[in-house]
DNA sequence: AATAATGCTTACCATTTGGTAAGTAGCCAA
DNA sequence: TTGGCTACTTACCAAATGGTAAGCATTATT
């Protein structure tokens, strides 16, 4: 059976990535296999090592791919700035509410998060440094953190992006322990609740660091 | 060959138990093999599977002996509570604080809710929601929120907990990115971010929902 | 002393895994 | 029309995985 040569411009090559992100953002690398990818689109495990070279070169791409769309984001908000939000709580709600291909990136981050210590020696896990360094400019444009410590903003920053990806990853377990009425009530009170904390974490900066207490 | 029966009251049980949580919280459920387990005592795969029958029980077994420990710690919090600290505070200060053990379980935990997806036909996964329950009974019982609706008092915790959690599972990745020397600032500076969220969260209570807002 | 239960081992096994090798079908340029 | 490039396929394969079956040594029970 042969529609070979079907693939104009790198189309499959993209369509692999979309699926690869999705399986997993959902089992993780080692519980998901090249073959259950290729499947996804009809094609064999070889067309995908073909295209990639291996599974560990694909899920870098995949990584990439999303450190690409988290710094284009942060980098949009700071055009977006209007005067009632500070561009970090914008971002970080926008974060928040895009859904389901959002959500499968924060898995996805998440899980490079827990498998990291693993990886360590590898490649990976410094995609995120730039869009974490986007952040922390970006705290300190709110007034009271202009001084603030690198160390205190990635911090506060690094809690706020804790709060969303925790809830962002949980749907499912939510859903099952307290059901799906409950948790679409939950679901509706999480936005306001999270502007509060981003709006309460803003407007308490760290002191400047007294001067006496020197280690 | 042939220290048999060497096993005095379940202590090779305990063993594996220990085992399989560093394991599953390093490498994931599906990037640790029974083999490697059962190395780490120095027996063979067999005698896991003798114990506990097959990896999904080992890994029930898991799940719920952090599920106790969890709730454990969240009684005991309830017992020491002071008066300028309430006892949620106490508890989430602790539940940072408690160095690597507590991190295995945390990264155990943020595993299982990215995986549950998956599981979610199975058995685990509300494990945890009796420890989340006392959570909001804590919250209840903190000035200002006695009236606070379930899904209110619910997103508050879960913010607090994935602000605590996120960091805790990160250690490795944020070394990696910012070198040991920024990660032990950045390990200083936490705490006190973290109390400062704490306080500023659990100031803010929500408002009473407005009796106009019938939906 | 015989029997049973426990805690393990070795010997297997079917399945799945990531990956290699060697093609083949269609397109494109010389 | 030849030759090469791209996009795949089928045919393999060695290694690892979870699990079964059966046996053996030690201890406890009768």
């Amino acid at each position: 059976m042969g529609n070979k040569g079907s693939d104009i411009r790198g189309e499959t090559r993209a369509e692999f990535l979309k699926a690869a992100t999705r399986l997993f953002a959902e089992k993780g690398f080692y519980g998901t296999s090249i073959a259950a990818i290729a499947d996804e689109l009809g094609l064999t495990k070889q067309a995908l090592i073909h295209h990639f070279g291996s599974k560990e070169k694909l899920y870098g791409e995949v990584l990439q791919r999303i450190s690409d769309q988290f710094l284009a984001q942060a980098i949009q908000a700071t055009t977006d700035a209007t005067e009632s939000e500070s561009e970090l709580e914008s971002l970080l709600l926008a974060f928040y509410g895009d859904g389901i291909v959002r959500s499968e990136q924060m898995q996805l981050l998440m899980r490079e998060l827990l498998d990291n210590r693993r990886r360590a020696e590898q490649a990976h896990s410094w995609y995120l440094k730039s869009f974490l360094d986007a952040l922390i400019a970006m705290i300190r444009r709110v007034p009271g953190w202009e001084a603030a410590s690198e160390a205190d903003a990635l911090a506060s920053v690094y809690q706020l992006l804790g709060a969303i990806n925790y809830f962002a990853i949980s749907e499912p377990t939510l859903i099952q322990m307290y059901g799906k009425r409950k948790y679409g009530r939950l679901e509706e009170a999480y936005p306001a609740r999270l502007r509060a904390l981003i709006r309460a974490s803003l407007a308490n900066p760290p002191k400047k660091k007294d001067p006496t207490d020197i280690a």
